[in-house]
DNA sequence: TTATTCGTTCAATCGCAATTGAACGATCCC
DNA sequence: GGGATCGTTCAATTGCGATTGAACGAATAA
């Protein structure tokens, strides 16, 4: 497969790999799904490696993470034995596989953390490890965090469906 | 000044530090705002380098960004001449800081982008550099991401104000 | 004035995670 | 069977950005 890669499409690929970048994430994964998002075509592994110049351990890796995430996926072309990959085109769908796959465990661990916070909290104040004053103040911070974490909680879903 | 830090305290400031690496930003700042979060008293640099055992460049430059974001705040103690700092508590507050300078900016700085995507397509398409059903897709994939933006720049002020 | 004590800056260093690329097993074709 | 073409893995490398620490100017104290 030869194909050159307009200019639009390059910059795309460009600005979704530092975005990526931006967020903490691999650079190639944004460079990955940009060009399967600007592609009307499916495309191999051994294509986007050539596409974006990049190894082909990094689109293998690549390609694994963002179906993980339900944000490509595979498709069986017949008479084919190669992968194919392409972009899940709606981005609601994948914004709200983004924060169920992602953001709800983390504030879920987010929790529990917090919640061993004031477990050890109360422990150090039974063994005196705490002033009585140095105590009330920590607890009302974590409770702060423990409030501001809940209403996320339920707001988010909200937010969600607003989109 | 001569602290010693409770293990809550300890516990926070590595969670915190963690937290802040993980959305790809230095742990140390994590870090800082930990250690501030759960102080009843203000701290100053030296302070904060020697609790946290980091430098006191990394702890000048973190609390200038902190202060930058509002996440933190410099307290002015009458007859010392160091600067001292404390957290901001209320982190409704600090949240919508987040918002009003990270958050905005870069929608507004994507949705110029996106434009900018937009009219180099429209001019390759003059040039006939992209066939006409190259272009179609393009426009309609370039289209989706405009209107997603445009959808999440109106629902966050309103989710925003739930909170 | 000189000597301290601040906070900041920035070049050098370091650590971490992304990326590479060769080796590998699996699958398909002949 | 053998050879070619897949995708995956993982140890080695690389690159980037966080961190350090010495140098610096400014402000204060002696």
């Amino acid at each position: 497969m030869e194909i050159t890669l307009s200019k639009t499409r390059l910059e795309f690929i460009e600005t979704a790999g530092r975005l990526c970048q931006q967020l903490g994430l691999p650079r190639s994964i944004g460079q990955i799904y940009g060009l399967l998002y600007l592609s009307p075509a499916s495309l191999s592994l051994d294509d986007i490696a050539e596409q974006l110049s990049i190894s082909k351990g990094s689109a293998s890796t690549g390609t694994r993470q963002l179906a993980s995430w339900q944000a490509i996926k595979q498709v069986w072309v017949p008479g084919d034995r190669r992968d194919y990959f392409e972009a899940v085109g709606n981005l609601r769908d994948l914004l709200e596989s983004i924060y169920r796959n992602y953001f709800k465990p983390k504030l879920e661990k987010g929790g529990r953390k917090l919640d061993s916070l004031l477990a050890t909290l109360e422990e150090e104040r039974q063994q005196g490890t705490v002033s009585p004053t140095d105590y009330a103040f920590f607890k009302e911070r974590l409770d702060n965090i423990a409030r501001l974490e809940d209403r996320i909680s339920s707001v988010l879903p909200i937010a969600e469906k607003l989109l």
